[in-house]
RNA sequence: GGCCCGUUGGUCAAGUGGUCAAGACGGCGGCCUCUCACGCCGCAAUCACGAGUUCGACUCUCGUACGGGUCACCA
């Protein structure tokens, strides 16, 4: 029979296939990223195949260079496809554009069969003036609504430029590509008894939906770009990793139900389940993610660190130090790789600071005593070698003994010499086997010169 | 407004009639410590409300409140 054409045939009965089909906007938000680690995860679980899909019918709102952007997002993340665009795969093409007069038959078919009616230049679904419909979705369940509500409209299937709308394309193409899941937002959920009535009229068969709320930037707005929230690109370059924002996206709404919150992707194709997805919404919380993104950078080995923090490293200190020392300073003390050049800044020139900084109670010193503690830090550190952190700090204790005092009598005026801040990272002797030694011994010999006006 | 959905600490959440209602982030306090950070220990904080059903409700039913979605030739 010539209706059952185009692509079906080629697929094999009982193969899961799922499908992310993103709009090419131009961005990734982070709501998109959790559907389509979602629906890669389904596919995964069940030993499917990944689909992805270019959702391009609204010819106004195409975004030059998006898709790349898309492509580019789910490589990063790992979330590789199957079959798509550029890699070809059972159902070509895959992108909508290039599918339309497959529309346009499976339109005309439809007004044969009584699903839809011409009205002008457009073909709209014709709805039932009474009764009610009943889908089923796997995480909300059997949900019925009258066939009169106002979502319940003769919506347009195929558009006067002869483009179909999101309604009609996808069950179009999910039936031809042979989907046999939809991870979809909720936002859709009010329009798949439209979809019950299109299935039911071409007499096909159903894909499971799961329905997935929306990641909300507080209780009552979604996360969105236009509001100024972060999209996935603006988390990385503020310096939020990859695998991190994926672990943590993927807790947002659903649960593995342990207690074990961190997961690889290779970990999560293990244990995901649509169970664990929640009806609610999720808020998106910066915290957290920033606590993730912590743990993974702390995971890293030390010239993986580097390799990431190096641009950041370089835009705050050019290249007056050591990376990879620099990165090991920073290593153990960075959440997000944007917060880096603040933190580092004092290697370049010792701020502008007060005295009172000497001043601490539990190193037990002020002003007076540390500048007789650097009076008697200075020949050692002039004679001392090699110029190391472990020989720096080896100096330092043999300094505080001689003096029959506690290690930070000696360190702590040390480092507010060298740094000039209450607060660094690492203590005297890492900062100052950065810096090196001509540029030690002249800042201690500075804020002696301080100390004595 | 009609229709649909949701509601466990500030946030993510476990929980599927009987628990002193997990855990994590964040917060607070302490320990460690040359500052910071890490690490460790501890504390505070939750079942939206009201009726039912039941020997017994966070769990089931109904209602109320609050929040969200949707009602486009956008997805």
């Amino acid at each position: 029979m010539s209706f059952f054409t185009d692509n079906e045939a080629a697929i094999p009965r009982g193969t899961v296939r799922t499908r992310f089909a993103p709009s090419p906007t131009g961005y990734m938000h982070v709501g998109g990223l959790r559907t389509a680690l979602y629906t890669y995860l389904i596919a995964k679980k069940l030993g499917g195949t990944f689909i992805l899909r270019i959702e391009d019918t609204d010819q106004n709102r195409l975004v030059e260079g998006a898709t790349e952007i898309i492509y580019r997002t789910l490589r990063d993340c790992g979330l590789t496809w199957d079959e798509g665009p550029d890699v070809g795969g059972l159902t070509p093409p895959y992108v909508q554009s290039e599918r339309r007069d497959i529309y346009r038959r499976y339109a005309e078919k439809l007004v044969e069969l009584g699903g839809a009616y011409v009205d002008g230049d457009v073909i709209r679904q014709k709805i039932p003036r009474d009764g009610e419909t009943t889908f089923s979705d796997v995480i909300f369940g059997d949900i019925t609504v009258p066939n009169t509500s106002a979502s319940m409209d003769e919506g347009v299937l195929l558009k006067s430029d002869g483009l179909p709308t999101y309604n009609f394309a996808n069950v179009v193409d999910d039936h031809l590509m042979g989907i046999t899941h939809v991870v979809h937002g909720s936002e859709y959920l009010s329009s798949m008894p439209k979809y019950v009535l299109l299935y039911r009229a071409f007499g096909w068969e159903m894909p499971e939906y799961v329905t997935v709320s929306p990641v909300m930037r507080d209780a009552q707005h979604k996360l969105s770009k236009r509001n100024g929230d972060p999209t996935y690109e603006d988390l990385l370059t503020q310096g939020y990793l990859h695998s991190a924002i994926l672990n943590y996206v993927a807790l947002l709404g659903w649960s593995p139900g342990g207690e074990r919150e961190f997961f690889t992707l290779a970990e999560l194709e293990a244990v995901f389940d649509t169970h664990g997805i929640s009806k609610s919404p999720a808020i998106f919380d910066i915290a957290k993610l920033r606590y993730f993104n912590a743990e993974y950078i702390r995971a890293l080995e030390p010239a993986q660190f580097a390799a990431l923090a190096e641009p950041f490293i370089k835009s705050a200190i050019g290249d007056s130090f050591a990376v990879a020392d620099v990165a090991a300073l920073v290593h153990s003390r960075c959440e997000v790789l944007g917060e880096i050049p603040e933190t580092i800044g004092f290697l370049n020139a010792v701020p502008p600071y007060d005295t009172e900084l000497y001043t601490h109670k539990k190193s037990k010193t002020d002003a007076a005593i540390s500048l007789d503690v650097l009076h008697r830090a200075l020949p050692v550190l002039e004679s001392l070698e090699p110029w190391t952190r472990d020989a720096l700090y080896d100096a330092q204790v043999a300094l505080a003994e001689s003096l029959g005092a506690k290690n930070a009598l000696v360190m702590y005026p040390l480092r507010i010499a060298v740094s000039g801040l209450a607060v660094t990272p690492g203590g005297a002797a890492e900062i100052a086997a950065i810096l090196g030694k001509t540029e030690t011994l002249e800042r201690v010999r500075g804020a002696i010169a301080k100390l004595e006006v």
